[in-house]
DNA sequence: ACCAATTGTAGTAACTTAACTACAAAAGCT
DNA sequence: AGCTTTTGTAGTTAAGTTACTACAATTGGT
């Protein structure tokens, strides 16, 4: 049984490997602390099950797990997040994830996850579910920002958190330009002018966790 | 050996439990999930340290320490975040922290900060230090922002309301170069880096009437 | 299966901002 | 009164951002 965690918070790896030791004591648990290692790890070895939180420095989780994805779209992989369901968890699904927890899931959760995904099923808990479910129905419903694409949103957190249009284009790797279309479509998606009303849109719904 | 761990994340608390567990195999560790909760048990049962993240729903934990510190002075408490040390380091230990750590951090340092404060000390990083050093160049009994000048508030305001530096030049008859070295004055003094950390600050200080 | 819309990406040119530097006027301290 | 710091103000140059345009790849709809 081989397990890779990704988790650029030391103890919080520290933590999920011991949590998962106790129920399967004879797992080979492997940790990384960045996407980049997450990813070459994850196609390079052979995984049982991929469990990584999806926001991490540099590329986003989700950009990861796509990768992972087409590279290894057998390797099941378990994504855990600090945020609500609202904000990611459709779009993990989407994106090939076997399951979604938030950090406030009791440990049993995950490690009755991990059996479940290993056993081959999905691990989607209620909240999932309806999120999902609702995710289907009419978009005139939805709030502005969710109608952003993945990577949209990507950018969108990253001004957010006050980092400039430059700053983004390096962590992620894009011109420059790239970033500033992004962030255009994103204030005209969302009908807004300027990072401010973005900022103070993002603590009015809670999209940012700082 | 009494020790109390408060976090809103399950995962975490149990992680947590389980690395102190392995060093400290005879503690008795409590855990709470809330600032409410943490509150109440801190001043109600006696404990050897309590451990609590910075950030958790309801009161900030800053709030709640400087609580737990006028009730239970004695009892130490070791502050973890998620966020940098610049935001919450300093804020901690004039609250009266006996320690401040990241979730970076390694497992180990949990466990080192924990002995080293249950052994009356406090357990200061050099990060930490760094920044506390600094804090003491300013007139810190203000709150930042009461260090501006008159024009440097309203350019403040302006920029927070989400002017360009091109705008408010216009509305106020400046050159441009005059409001940049506004906005520079004003980061400087408040300690902040981007216009996003201003806004930021002026919702939790209400300092913009929008 | 076909066409339209959206998404991910970047180039070029125009425009805006940041970083320094500077300096006189006002305020603050001794 | 004299020295120091802060404030109000801009210039120059370098760096960064926006606006517009474009286009292939995907996705979505019928």
């Amino acid at each position: 049984m081989r397990i890779l965690i990704a988790d650029d918070h030391g103890l919080i790896r520290e933590g999920l490997k011991k949590i998962l030791l106790e129920s399967l004591p004879f797992a080979e648990i492997h940790d990384v602390s960045d996407s980049a290692e997450l990813f070459k790890k994850s196609i390079k070895e052979p995984w049982d099950i991929i469990i990584s939180d999806i926001s991490m420095p540099g590329y986003s989780g989700i950009e990861i797990l796509k990768q992972i994805k087409t590279h290894v779209p057998n390797t099941p992989v378990l994504m855990l997040s600090m945020h609500s369901p609202e904000q990611y968890a459709v779009r993990a699904i989407k994106a090939g994830a076997s399951g979604y927890l938030t950090k406030e899931s009791a440990p049993y959760e995950l490690v009755t996850a991990v059996q479940q995904i290993l056993a081959g099923r999905k691990y989607i808990t209620n909240r999932v579910a309806e999120v999902l479910a609702s995710s289907l129905e009419t978009d005139s419903s939805k709030l502005p920002h969710e109608n952003l694409s993945d990577r949209e949103f990507e950018v969108l957190k990253k001004l957010v958190e006050g980092k400039s249009v430059s700053e983004i284009s390096e962590m992620l790797s894009l011109n420059i330009n790239t970033i500033s279309t992004y962030r255009a479509r994103i204030l005209d998606k969302m009908g807004l002018r300027s990072n401010a009303d973005l900022i103070r849109y993002a603590i009015e719904h809670k999209i940012s966790d700082l």
